[in-house]
DNA sequence: CTGAAAGCGCTTACAG
DNA sequence: CTGAAAGCGCTTACAG
């Protein structure tokens, strides 16, 4: 039986209204007797009552909904545990995390037809267009949309690859090339890497690295080629995936890694660690990145300022690849 | 400013609420004058007004929401193609799709108190009781809840680890194991898999599989030094990144793939393709996958019967490793 | 200690 | 062709 209503578990346990939400709802100034709170939940079980989502939110004018709105990025277990990380966080206000995959296809204004949440929490930026509607409509925004946090995060990103060409560099490497993807999910992140290794090699008075797109489901074998020509003796992958391509181009060319050509990845990825010669990679230790998030929301809720980027956690794990 | 509602739409327009809604709809009976019409988008827009969505779904008695429940499993590219799709098909209905990470620590019945969606799906069963809640909720559940589903979803298990046995069998591989995780959010296709092989093989008359625990992360070289002891010649993984982890294992041992030893992963994997020897591995293709999901989504809000699941569309990519 | 009543913002018969 | 009014289910001052 669909629509069983607080009238219904009122007259179930012949009190008020008033007093089914007093009790249900464990209001501070309401004193009901012992006796009375257990007909009430009882009635409530007894009936599989659920309060209407829809008139709570209306009546109280906020609704205890967060809405994290994904970029069309490919999904990982990094996504994964931000995400989970801030479910739990805020499930101890009482609030529940509910995740917006945005492919770009519709209007995000449109969303606010069918939801009205507390908070929207972007993992990338939102369009000011976006962001302005969302505040008239009452509703906190927070995450990459604000122009420092902006900042931080391209920083982040050119840090990955600056540490690197670091690598590469303090070993000797005098002509480095980039392997990239062509993914356009990922260019935001792809093109931020580029620019941070050519910043990097300009920073040691290297030659600024070659940009080559690689495929992460074929050997680069044509790449490493086109590199060995030009004297190019490290590598700056844009991910493991590429990485492992890169190195099995090594191997159909007849390069040995790290000798011949050295290789740097990002992500730690399993399949890099049980490589041959396992992959020298730069991690990135998913922990600070969700406490931010989740703070930031946190402090968003309160009104507060929120919490600093943290100093920058990625760090390079040496194995044997570079 | 937050809170622009209908009635101050109406009031900079000159006309009544009743109007602004009809045009706001494009409610079909209503016969308003274009220029009245031109004149509330105007305000509307002007004003940036957003409709209330809980005065909405309340009034209406159902929201354009589906929530779509994820279990604990860890995401990637799979989950990522069936939720794109879903939400694209659910769109062109004015459904908006929103994801929750069901991480088992909270009970899904206070999911209800913050939203109210018209259906909710999910990729895992649900509890019985879960079920029944949400029915009384007069919320429509779909996916894997009905036994039929189920049914389904462990066929298609463990038939891909019998695609992998007889795909071994074939090659003259008598005796087989199983390289398996004992991550526990995976424990539900593993013990499936696990199951699989070892009918496969009772049906081709083989000694039942080893079944021994590998970690993705590090080389399995006691592993393929225990099998090679027992004489195993074959070996049915996973997911291709235990296949990799097997292949280390085996390298480390000095026994070579897939002479020594047959490897055969699952996932077809960008870093099994460029692998030494690149890693023979079953491929599921997503589509059918997504548009069943899709179908019985759409099947349940309709009230018509789901469709059947769709032939399983598993198959064995044959490349160096077995 | 408990209940009658107002009102959140919307949609939709219904009356004009 | 347009508007006044009811009511969706809840919470919360307020009155008793």
């Amino acid at each position: 039986m669909p629509g069983v209503t607080s009238s219904d578990v009122a007259r179930a346990a012949g009190v008020s209204r008033t007093t089914v939400s007093y009790v249900l709802n464990d209001t501070p100034g309401a004193s009901v007797s012992e006796a009375t709170r257990a007909r009430i939940h009882a009635a409530a079980a007894r009936l599989g009552y659920a309060p209407s989502a829809a008139a709570r939110t209306l009546r109280r004018g906020r609704s205890d909904l967060v809405v994290c709105v994904l970029p069309d990025w490919p999904t990982g277990p990094v996504v994964d545990s931000v995400l989970d990380h801030l479910t739990d966080v805020l499930a101890a206000r009482g609030l529940f995390v509910l995740v917006h995959h945005h492919r770009g296809s519709r209007d995000l204004a449109d969303l606010w037809r069918a939801v009205t949440p507390r908070a929207v929490v972007g993992l990338a930026p939102f369009s000011a267009a976006d962001v302005a509607a969302m505040e008239r409509a009452g509703i906190q925004v927070v995450g990459a949309a604000q122009p420092a946090d902006d900042d931080a995060f391209d920083r982040s990103q050119r840090g990955i690859a600056a540490l690197q060409v670091d690598h590469l560099a303090a070993a000797g490497h005098e002509r480095l090339a980039v392997a990239t993807t062509d993914d356009a999910r990922l260019s935001r992140f792809a093109d931020l890497r580029v620019a941070g290794a050519r910043d990097a090699c300009a920073r040691r008075g290297l030659r600024p690295p070659l940009r080559t797109v690689v495929r992460p489901d074929e050997a680069a074998t044509r790449a490493v080629r086109d590199w060995h020509g030009q004297g190019v003796t490290g590598v700056v992958a844009y991910n493991d995936d590429l990485a492992l391509a890169v190195v099995a181009g090594a191997r159909e060319a007849g390069l040995t890694v790290p000798g011949r050509l050295a290789v740097i990845g990002v992500d730690d990825a399993p399949a890099g660690r049980v490589a041959s010669p396992p992959l020298t990679t730069v991690a990135q230790p998913v922990g600070p990145q969700s406490d931010h998030l989740a703070a930031s929301v946190l402090a968003a809720l309160d009104g507060v300022v929120a919490p600093p980027w943290p100093h920058d956690p990625a760090r390079v794990v040496v194995r044997g690849s570079a």
